[in-house]
RNA sequence: GGCGACAUAGCCAAGUGGUAAGGCAGAGGUCUGCAAAACCUCCAUUCUCCGGUUCAAAUCCGGAUGUCGCCUCCA
């Protein structure tokens, strides 16, 4: 597959460094607040990468830290009275149902940063062995940032224009602006591990250096992780790992795009924030995934109700395509009519455009795009007679449904039986609206009454009194269902 | 101020040198007691603007305009 590298700012080809063993590490959360949908996609994205490499036939090792001692943890903690711990405890609990809900599977590793501070003393040691850092007096040590050649290669970025900005604040001993913080001495009333620069405890930066080490050889074959981790996280990670190893750290970066509303940054700052629970809420969890998966991951999303509803009229139409396959393929009877070659031509040409999509630097957008026409190839031939009774109707559908389920591995999408998808989706939908389907059952049976009485008048006005609330009826010749209008 | 990304139909969105995927909305049709849903078909001579390179540019180069991000904790 190819893949953007934002270390060399290009797709490249990639190739693990040790044949089909991929080693991969994603910076996992702080865990001080519920996940935000920014969160939402950086895992959906990820969860895809992986599930991707491993369908490609790779052995993935897939780390996914856990920040679980941070200065957000300990005024939280210091905020409700309570231990930093039980926080972070809490938030890794609700992590992970909210990760479950989005189908997101869990890492090989998941290691945190509190049961790794051995590991990380250890390599701030290294460091300051080698020259590239050093201790204050207070107890606390900094990187060197000058003193490791390579400094701002993975952002971009010049060492002295970087100097113009940065200051030190009040209190800090940094022998340079530049510096950042290996090991960090602890305050009074602060959680500590003893080490031999006193009681502290790691910087954030130093976790994912230590963790990678510790559950992967070096270079790891793809770090990744939100785009704005670029700078300074990502940058110091390099910095230090290489400057106490010696050899490369990661050798291809995945960045991917943020999510905003209204085109701007969703943050806490500026109130328009949404956690994935505030979604799942109103929407179903598979509407969500789709939704993001709708947008190259590179690429700003811009987030919104309405184009999540857009989403799900996508998510309803290719369900209601398998569902009406699963129907077609419940005959038993089929003839040994001709079957038009070019039909199953078809078939093969976009079985290649989706495998080229995906290996095209993870194109889920460009995928479904080729989903959809799958699926309007189906509704050809269910919708001709001839053909929807022919075998080779029968062989295209049995196809179609084979690709459904491989794709939906990947993908983590239309992995549901369609008939149950799409009833739990319109109870959805008809709880978002505010429609109680009890109501409409009550009227949906008097409105069969009036039928079956052919008396149309009175079974068209019941059904006008549906619409009004909303309700379609469909009339099938099992009698009749409803949906959102 | 420094670094970077993006600009494709009414809206969302793929496409990085070979003549514009896909979705939503819209129009027409099949079906139906009438409908609706579903399904089928149609829907950008053109990719923000101006130059340039090339047989060939949405794609490459230069410039302009606009939007956004990073440089401070942040997915």
């Amino acid at each position: 597959m190819r893949l953007y590298n934002t270390l060399k700012r290009s797709k490249e080809a990639f190739t693990p460094a040790n044949d089909n063993d991929v080693n991969m590490y994603v910076c996992g959360i702080t865990a001080y607040d519920l996940c935000h949908i920014g969160h939402a996609r950086s895992s959906v994205v990820f969860d895809v990468l992986y599930r991707y490499l491993k369908h490609e036939g790779y052995k993935v090792n897939f780390i996914r830290n856990f920040t679980d001692i941070d200065d957000k943890i300990i005024k939280r903690a210091a905020e409700v009275g309570k231990e930093a711990s039980e926080i972070a405890e809490k938030f890794i609990g609700e992590f992970y149902v909210d990760m479950d809900r989005l189908n997101i599977q869990r890492p090989t590793v998941e290691p945190k940063c509190t049961e790794h501070i051995p590991e990380m003393i250890d390599l701030t040691q290294r460091l300051i062995d080698k020259g590239h850092a050093y201790a204050t007096p207070s107890g606390d040590v900094y990187f060197k940032v000058r003193s490791f050649d390579g400094y701002g290669k993975l952002s971009g970025r010049n060492i002295d224009e970087l100097e113009s900005g940065a200051r030190i604040a009040p209190g800090e001993e940094k022998e340079d602006p530049l510096d950042f913080a290996l090991w960090k001495a602890a305050k009074p009333g602060e959680p500590f591990w003893e080490s031999p620069w006193g009681q502290g405890r790691p910087g954030w930066h130093l976790e994912c250096s230590a963790m990678s080490e510790k559950y992967s050889p070096l270079p790891l074959d793809i770090h990744g992780g939100g785009q704005d981790l670029s700078f300074p996280h990502h940058e110091n990670e390099v910095a230090q790992s290489e400057a106490a190893t010696g050899k490369p750290f990661a050798n291809y970066w995945v960045h991917n795009g943020f999510v905003q509303i209204n085109s701007e940054k969703m943050s806490k700052s500026l109130g328009n924030f949404f956690t994935i629970r505030d979604i799942l809420d109103k929407f179903l969890p598979e509407t969500l995934r789709y939704f993001l998966l709708t947008m190259h991951y590179r690429s700003p999303l811009d987030f919104s109700f309405d184009a999540l509803e857009e989403g799900e009229k996508g998510v309803k139409r290719i369900y209601s395509a398998l569902n009406q396959i699963d129907a077609e393929l419940a005959k038993d009877k089929w003839k040994k009519s001709p079957f038009p070659e070019e039909l199953t031509k078809e078939l093969d040409d976009l079985e290649k455009h989706f495998a080229e999509a995906m290996a095209d630097d993870l194109n889920t957008a460009g995928a479904l795009g080729h989903i959809f026409s799958v699926i309007r190839l189906a509704g050809r031939v269910a919708e001709d007679k001839n053909l929807r009774k022919a075998e080779g109707g029968r062989d295209l559908f049995q196809r179609i449904k084979a690709d459904m389920a491989d794709w939906a591995t990947i993908l983590g999408i239309f992995e549901r039986k369609p008939a149950e998808f799409l009833l739990e989706l319109r109870d959805n939908r008809a709880a978002r609206a505010g429609i109680d389907p009890a109501k409409v059952q009550e009227l949906l049976d008097a409105r069969a009454q009036a039928r079956k009485d052919k008396d149309f008048e009175k079974s068209d006005a019941i059904r006008d009194e549906l619409a009004a609330m909303q309700v379609e009826v469909h009339d099938t010749p099992q009698g009749a269902t409803w949906d959102v209008l």
